[in-house]
DNA sequence: GTCTATAGTCGGATAGAC
DNA sequence: GTCTATCCGACTATAGAC
């Protein structure tokens, strides 16, 4: 942490408060501070607070996406399953721990955070720098669910990334309601763990295939 | 929304922009921006805005939990099943949207911000005001899934809680990426009609029952 | 109860010395 | 590349007239 350039200083403590914090409501100050760094160096090597943002990201993105791409053509070349699929995730997400411990974890939260957060530049960003590889997970799982429709799987999958990115965020809060009562160590390997059966299940679920249908089903019975 | 008096037309205006883009990232100027009353009013009727965060929360609550607390005692009486107990949770939901037309959205989506954000006294303030309904939904899911253990019932009622809160939250940024392509009105109601089995689906899940044992299951197959 | 005015703090960004 | 000093805007909160 002390050791690295000023560039990579401000990164990992960006990273680090970007996801604990959110991007606005995280200030170049504290991240100077964290960083031991002085206040106009962020400006001097990124421009201004956005572009820190992108290259926080992107410094994931880079590592990420390579490995992701090729699991999922290592996939495409067997036999496509939906839980094939999920578990392509995996290798590329524990991959980003190399650079810090909580890597994978802060990743995810700031997946997240692109969506609500950042009036969309950062999924903007992301589609236009790996618009490819999204559409072949999408392709993908069409072919593992032939059976649903586009806007059903298109739900399904936001859902997916919603429990994860949801229980990623929250692992603060979460690890005070459970206490020490039971709370095997949140590490990002529990959860993903937990999580990958759980998203199987919700994916490849039979029911719910009333496309454009929705009357009285809600109150009615599943 | 003009014939309100200042202390409502506060709160509604609250609501909204509260729910759009966060607490901390929303200012009291907005608010009353929003809500055509004087900056200064805020802090008379509620003190601070982290008493007004509360207050805004507070009045879907109330109305919320009696209503859940009733359905749940309903189910408690019949047969308990994992679909009835969520079910349960869609009469209280809706009943938000007759103060305003996106209420059930906006209360949904404050529950998880209140995770994320406020340091946790949001969530403290729920636990003291409704803690027994918490124990309840604990309660009854414990009895509809009596092969969960507590840590698994935990992981899971916060994935289901996150599939729904995420896509609540990024509504806009879904409606952008879905484009007119496919979208049919992400009203709320479309949401929770494809949520409920997704999570039912996931929460009933027959795999994954191997606690504290994660060793190469990562990697490996379902 | 509602207004204006302002105190006091913190934010992003930059100029200019070194 | 790194620093100090500073601009300027936005924020919460409050004092005090009406």
């Amino acid at each position: 942490m002390s050791k690295a350039n000023t560039k990579t200083k401000i990164l990992e403590a960006a990273e680090q408060l970007f996801a604990e914090q959110g991007f606005n409501n995280t200030s170049l100050r504290q991240i100077t501070n964290e960083a031991n760094v002085n206040l106009a160096s962020v400006n001097y090597h990124f421009g201004s607070k956005k572009s820190l943002i992108q290259a926080v990201l992107a410094r994931y993105l880079e590592i990420f996406m390579p490995i992701l791409k090729h699991e999922l053509d290592k996939v495409a070349d067997s036999q496509i399953s939906t839980e094939a699929i999920i578990q392509a995730f995996v290798p590329p997400l524990f991959e980003l721990n190399k650079l810090g411990k909580q890597s994978a974890k802060h990743f995810t939260v700031m997946i997240g955070r692109g969506y609500s957060e950042t009036q969309g530049h950062l999924r903007k960003f992301i589609v236009n720098e790996y618009g490819d590889v999204l559409a072949q997970i999408i392709e993908l799982f069409s072919q593992a669910l032939p059976k649903l429709t586009k806007q059903e799987l298109f739900w399904r999958l936001h859902f997916s990334l919603g429990s994860l990115v949801f229980v990623m965020s929250s692992s603060g809060a979460l690890e005070e309601i459970a206490m020490s009562d039971f709370f095997e160590q949140a590490s990002t390997k529990t959860i993903v763990q937990k999580v990958v059966p759980y998203v199987a299940a919700g994916l490849t679920n039979q029911q719910g295939y009333t496309p454009n249908q929705f009357t009285d089903q809600i109150g009615g019975s599943l």
